[in-house]
DNA sequence: ACAAAAGTGTTCACACTACACCCATGG
DNA sequence: CCATGGGTGTAGTGTGAACACTTTTGT
């Protein structure tokens, strides 16, 4: 690329590959694909595409996000840049790694078809290409941790959820059992939930009631100076 | 660029930038220069230079953290990705920021002039060209969470140091006044730095003892499932 | 009536905070 | 002998961990 100020540079292809998480039957999964092109056609990947250029590194993720998942407005974080020199056995590029979580009760099944997609839980993960398996074990640090100190958990939802799904939930992130008691009692304490009405009652017969993120007390949470922790 | 792989899609620039904090008069500084190149020459900048064609994201940044400093093994880590199109006034590049700690006592004054590098304390930072103050921000946010949990504060000393030295520099880095006797005591419970015979005798005149981190014990400590925490 | 999941409080151990005085030495 | 910074312990408070039983309701 010829630039005004910069002539004698090399330039590098720059890629986004994102590590796509969604719960589903209290496990964590990911979106892996068979890797479309050559080489290692065939392969486990993550959903990945090139920068353009007229793009940010954050639209070039959006734009991958977009494509897989047909959802907008999905919440997303750069975990790391990857840049070894062999990293990518097609090429040099230097690659970017987002991770995004997903309503995964409003994902569209036949896009899985068409991109010969699937959900994989994160505890038997295949083998990846490339670097992707140490993307990915970033994104699970990085994501633990964002995890237990901001409101993004909630992300895994769409709007309303149960407590025993909540819990099920951040036991699978971070694959260790936790007590139903402290767990509650640490919500509570933080108020920023509301509690509904109705109850879920898919997987019991007396029924969960439902809750949703209230932003409106989580803000107020927060200018009293109270740490948000799970 | 052509690659086998990949013949249509855009290359860029790529950069790294490097955020290199010394410790100095009880205050913690950034190394800055006023930016050698069009645009915006003369400007307040971090030390920074492009990848080349062989060379990994890493190496590229311990290539700029040499020139400007001629030291060697310098700690250092990434920090994110900065992937705006418009970020450098001077063409499309995707900068990688990394911050590292460097020995300010073993550092080499002429390359000041050379480079036209001063240290500057970080609360009173110029403005900085394109997103660097972003950088720094984050670099700043990301060194804060590192110290508080792994033992890298101690790459800011050449070997030995005394307590209230290292006070000094965990103030300087929180910016905020911790207590004497409790940091002492966190300390002391984590034995993991060898009490030295000698004492620095050039701030008082009792003069304090010198202590240097040991990694044995430090791994010793890790072992046991305990975890480092200042 | 019973199985199956939802919901609820208390106690204990440990970590963090606040706080004030003596010590060693050079000038 | 005194000014200056180095060095030390204890009591109180808050936070995280362990732990068992009652409630609801569909079958």
């Amino acid at each position: 690329m010829a630039t005004v100020f910069y002539p004698d540079n090399t330039t590098f292809l720059v890629a986004v590959d994102c590590i796509i998480f969604g719960f589903k039957n209290k496990e964590l999964h990911i979106l892996l694909t068979r890797r479309p092109v050559e080489p290692l056609k065939g392969e486990w990947s993550l959903m990945g595409g090139f920068m353009e250029e007229n793009e940010s590194l954050n639209q070039a993720a959006e734009k991958v996000l977009y494509r897989y998942t047909q959802q907008k407005g999905i919440y997303m974080e750069q975990v790391n840049a990857y840049g070894e020199v062999d990293r990518d056995a097609g090429g040099r590029v230097v690659s970017v790694a987002f991770y995004a979580l997903v309503r995964l009760e409003e994902f569209d099944t036949s896009l899985a078809r068409k991109f010969d997609a699937r959900w994989v839980k994160v505890q038997d993960l295949p083998s990846l290409i490339f670097d992707h398996e140490k993307m990915v074990e970033d994104a699970l640090t990085l994501l633990r941790f964002k995890v237990s100190m901001q409101p993004i958990i909630f992300n895994f939802f769409d709007k309303k959820f149960t407590l025993p799904a909540l819990q099920d939930l951040y036991e699978a992130i971070y694959q260790m059992p936790i007590d139903k008691r402290n767990f509650r009692k640490k919500i509570a304490a933080m108020e920023i939930l509301d509690k509904m009405d109705d109850k879920d009652k898919s997987s019991s017969k007396r029924g969960a009631h439902y809750y949703v993120f209230n932003e409106h007390k989580y803000q107020k949470f927060t200018k009293e100076g109270k740490r948000y922790s799970l």
